[in-house]
DNA sequence: AGCACGCCGACT
DNA sequence: GTCGGCGTGCTC
């Protein structure tokens, strides 16, 4: 008997229909039902249409209502690869989040036109293979990633902190090389490789690394930027036989790739890779649940490792490799005294700092990184010294250069006639400097020199060997042409005074990924900061402080040491999804329950911390509490007879926003 | 989300 | 008597 029941994954972001529904496949389209095709289906009589995906194909009914019949087969392209579901299925539920959810980021919206182009290309030329890269300077041992191939292996990978030149001229971060390295090795043996990357800086770097080493068919990019069509086709290349490398951002750990040697991220520390849709799966959550289903080689690179790659490693549920030779740089912290020079000491530059800079300037190109973009990011009153609030939408106020009138940093608003909320004064003075503020008083520091401004407005990827000041915000340093001839870290008190539950790790792993800018043996000054951080850096044993890092948030049962879930919505549905919690047998200390506290405009929320054993369990409690909470009437607040809407039950897994200290 | 089913107040 | 109000629950 033919199979001619189709299980289909609704495109529905209601939880209750998170599931699959049965429909009968008509005779005519047979040929064209099979798993992975969009279809359309109707639901609940009355000619509703929806969307879904052939998940399965069956003659066994688990139902015991009449079944429809699928309305239509959209197209016979088979986009939704058996193991992207399978993967979108398992963060899901490990997130008691909507499988749609994640498809919706895994598979674009469908493009005739590229469809066509592509199945008429159908009779491929087949793959030409590809070349066993050569050793890589000997830099990891011969096979180190050859062997976490061959043989599926998870490894957090040290990156040596320098650039490297391509065989075109142009200079990559060595991260790039030999993440390109690797990919190339998954590609000689005939599998793909997945590369993660977390903003489209790294992307070019990385693309530019493996021109170096594959023939171009063989890279294709997936990732946010691109236009619909250019995704869909890219998507459309992935389902293909030949291996390839995929490299993209975050999302492109769902690309489709049944033939599947590595899924490498860079920097998966940075938080970029943290996704902010529902159900917010982690590319590194993603590609480790993705490495354990489909069996492929998993490998974190970093000069920093993140406080979750460090607790896995420390599990040994994944190694590490290393180079064979690490090269350390020279790290230097200094105090921020102040400096001889008037106009140094003004651009909050120490004397030794500055002579380093000075020196290295006849040399070529300096890197200063600095905290915040703009000229003086902050402003607040110069009496009671509160921070300045717009009056039209209280955000902060700012000045956009020297001259200029203070206007607020979110709606744009001038405030030329400011009167303080707090004390009445009317006097605005600066907190804090921005690069183009700190770009001014270098360039007087430094007569002469050319002064190169890098930030999230002003986007430069790379700077020549000449002299120049490059004056960058963390994050969006260029690449020099041989690697800076200093790297000064300008703003690291005021980064640590972050309020977050990740400030040293965020900070350590800024100061890390600039100091790799340098040229070798080039002096990095980190100035004004100092203890374990500070020497963490100088030592170059990032590691270490990681570690001391980790053991500090297990005392304190901070994430990663226990996973955590915030809970929001309205008092009753918390309490009640907190009740449902407490019903399941745990030990007494696998779960525990800060809260529920009062919210701005999201009801109460509450935030349970559990083992990582008890995940899916809580879990699937939660998104039971979801779907309750969706499906049946909530009664209205008492008082309140007017039709305000209650806030909905909102489950966010592994949200640290809420341990900002 | 939609949309049908179901049990109480004003109506030809 | 019954037409339809929207509160409640389901969707293959």
């Amino acid at each position: 008997m033919p199979a001619s029941i189709a299980r289909v994954l609704l495109d529905s972001p209601l939880p209750q229909l998170d599931r699959l529904f049965d429909y009968r496949v008509p005779a005519q389209y047979a040929q064209e039902a099979r798993p992975g095709v969009r279809v359309r289906v109707p639901l609940r009589s009355a000619g509703r249409i929806a969307d879904g995906f052939i998940v399965e194909l069956t003659d066994s009914v688990d139902y015991a209502g009449t079944l429809s019949e699928l309305d239509s087969v959209v197209s016979a392209v088979p986009v939704l690869a058996p193991e992207v579901w399978a993967l979108a299925r398992r963060l899901a539920d490990r997130a008691a989040g909507n499988a749609s959810d994640i498809l919706r980021l895994a598979i674009p919206k469908r493009q005739v036109r590229v469809e066509k182009a592509w199945l008429s290309a159908s009779e491929r030329s087949p793959a030409s293979p590809c070349a066993t890269p050569a050793d890589q300077e000997n830099e990891y041992a011969p096979a180190a990633f050859a062997d976490a191939i061959a043989h599926a292996q998870r490894a957090s990978v040290e990156v040596t902190p320098l650039v490297s030149r391509l065989p075109n001229g142009r200079w990559v971060g060595r991260w790039a090389v030999a993440m390109a390295g690797a990919a190339a090795r998954s590609l000689a043996v005939g599998k793909s490789a997945i590369l993660c990357v977390p903003d489209y800086r790294d992307q070019e770097q990385l693309s530019a690394a493996l021109e170096a080493v594959l023939p171009p068919g063989r890279i294709v990019r997936l990732d946010a930027r691109q236009s619909n069509p250019d995704r869909y086709r890219s998507l459309l290349a992935c389902l293909d036989d030949s291996p390839l490398a995929i490299v993209g951002n975050r999302s492109v750990v769902y690309a489709p790739s049944a033939n599947l040697g590595l899924i490498a991220l860079w920097d998966d520390g940075d938080p970029l890779h943290a996704e902010p849709l529902s159900p917010y799966v982690h590319s590194r959550d993603a590609a480790l649940v993705r490495q354990e289903h489909q069996g492929c080689a998993l490998l974190f690179f970093s000069h920093a490792r993140s406080a979750e790659v460090q607790r896995l490693v420390e599990l040994a549920w994944i190694g590490s490799i290393a180079p064979v030779r690490r090269y350390l740089p020279k790290v230097i912290p200094t105090q921020s005294q102040s400096s001889d020079d008037r106009v140094a000491a003004q651009a909050r530059i120490p004397s030794t700092a500055w002579k380093q800079a000075r020196a290295a300037l006849d040399h070529g190109p300096v890197l200063i990184q600095v905290a915040r973009p703009g000229y003086l990011p902050r402003l607040s009153c110069a009496n009671c010294h509160q921070l300045a609030r717009c009056q039209r939408c209280s955000g902060p106020l700012g000045l956009a250069s020297a001259k200029s009138t203070p206007a607020c940093l979110w709606c744009g608003a001038l405030a030329a006639e400011w009167t303080c909320q707090n004390c009445e004064g009317t006097r605005l003075r600066a907190v804090g400097q921005g690069a183009t503020r700190t770009a001014e008083e270098l360039g007087r520091a430094f007569p002469g020199v050319r002064v190169i401004v890098a930030d999230g407005e002003r986007p430069i990827l790379t700077v020549g060997d000449e002299p120049a000041l490059v004056i960058a915000t963390r994050g969006a340093e260029p690449i020099a042409a041989g690697g800076y001839r200093a790297v000064l870290l300008l703003d690291g008190d005021r980064m640590l005074a972050r309020e977050s539950l990740r400030v040293a790790e965020d900070c350590l792993r800024w100061w890390a990924n600039a100091t790799a800018l340098a040229a070798r043996g080039a002096v990095t000054m980190l100035v004004g900061v100092g203890g374990a951080l500070a020497s963490a850096l100088a030592t170059w044993r990032l590691d270490d402080y990681l570690h001391s890092e980790l053991e500090d948030r297990r005392t304190l049962r901070f994430p990663p040491a226990v996973r955590v879930a915030s809970v929001s919505g309205s008092t009753d549905a918390v309490d009640t999804a907190i009740a449902a919690l407490s019903t399941l047998e745990f030990e007494s200390t696998s779960l525990d329950v800060l809260g529920p506290v009062d919210m701005a405009d999201v009801g109460v929320r509450a935030i349970v911390r559990f083992d990582y054993a008890t995940g899916s369990r809580v879990a699937a409690v939660l998104k039971a509490e979801i779907v309750r909470n969706a499906t049946t009437r909530r009664r209205r607040a008492a008082g309140s007879d007017r039709a305000q809407p209650l806030p909905t039950l909102k489950v966010r897994f592994d949200d640290t926003e809420p341990f900002a200290q």
